[in-house]
DNA sequence: GTCTATAAAGGGATAGAC
DNA sequence: GTCTATCCCTTTATAGAC
């Protein structure tokens, strides 16, 4: 894997070599985790020697650094934002939810977190700044959705950042823990998941009764 | 350290050595990780020698297992039960919700969850094992005080196993994810998270509108 | 059963050639 | 900047004395 000697080609500029570095970190570390992932691993998938590693970061701690930081843009999901509004608001807010829970149980999201919650207390600035990029940009796109239905009179007037918080820990129940443990048994609940999750969530934020499922409350 | 020779004491029972080991061990997973955990500090931890480690266990993967599966005993939290029967429904319900969340954000359960969480892609069958001894245990602990106060016409009738879910959900808002990732600044705002948290839950499971809080919901 | 001492392997990091 | 080869330390696991 010679390629062409170390030449004055722009185009052969490092980000070249970061790039695929980066991409195999990335690879490696999500699944051996921290501790057992290797360098030397990281270096062969990345097709360059452990020593041209160390010429782009100054050790293991730092690369996992830069790979947990750079999940930033990863962490942006499609998610179903305010079209179909033709559907009925329990169905829209049913399609939403299992879009925020596959997300959260999707294969990358469950191997990011289980590496970043596993070193969160040797690493306090990566909790910090997983959370800011991660968590709370998913909590900052459900509030987003759901002030949108506050203000079309789907649900009744509230902060939006506090009911996303409900929202998600309502549609999301213990499938995401279940998924990082590596149970799949209930993984085809979801559905039923999470439409009691946003049953529940119309009892507490709906503005009608009409939208509150089978059974209403209050009496 | 000697100690008598190779008795015919039933006192010296294997157990002499195998709880003090376990004891270290849980100590050094839970502090390290799995990966990063040596079996030289488990035995110096242990006030063993490592050749004795491997007398009473194959390996590190099994002594691993084993502590995971003695944490069924552990994760047996005092909560506040159906004492205080005086306080108002609501209070009851903050009462108790914050002993779940002090609970899930205790260093123990933190290093617990960051340890077997971080394995469970490579332990399964410890994942399945973990959540029926620890999350399913606290669910089901949840689960019967809701019953109770369903009894006790607090609540609308409704499946227990499910509000519990849905309590814990509501309650634990992001305060466990941001312990597990080591940061503390939102860990003041516990009593507000959890206060509003039930809040929700009692505008979805109250059976009257008088313990549904300042605000009101059904129009 | 328990110890000391060691084998065998792997990992993080670097030296030095090109 | 990139490579090959290697240093040095830690780790899991075991051999053999007592």
């Amino acid at each position: 894997m010679g390629g062409r000697a170390a030449a004055i080609d722009p185009d052969d500029s490092p980000r070249d070599k970061v790039r695929p570095i980066l991409r195999a970190a990335r690879a490696v570390f999500m699944r051996h985790g921290y501790a057992a992932a290797s360098m030397d691993a990281v270096a062969r998938d990345a097709g360059v020697s452990k020593a041209t590693l160390y010429v782009y970061f100054p050790g293991k701690r730092e690369l996992f650094a830069a790979i947990v930081l750079e999940e930033r843009d990863r962490y942006l999901t499609a998610l179903p934002g305010a079209q179909s509004k033709r559907a009925a608001p329990r169905a829209r807010l049913v399609r939403f939810g299992a879009a925020v829970v596959d997300f959260l149980v999707s294969p990358e999201a469950v191997a990011t977190y289980r590496m970043v919650l596993a070193e969160g207390g040797r690493f306090p600035e990566l909790g910090r700044a997983f959370h800011a990029n991660g968590p709370a940009r998913l909590l900052a796109q459900v509030a987003d959705f759901l002030e949108q239905a506050m203000a079309q009179g789907i649900l009744r007037r509230a902060n939006a950042g506090q009911a996303a918080e409900h929202f998600i820990g309502l549609v999301r129940g213990d499938l995401q823990l279940l998924a990082l443990l590596g149970v799949d048994e209930r993984a085809g609940a979801r559905d039923a998941v999470v439409r009691r999750g946003v049953d529940a969530f119309l009892r507490a934020y709906g503005r009608s009764l009409r939208d509150a499922g089978p059974d209403g409350v209050c009496t």
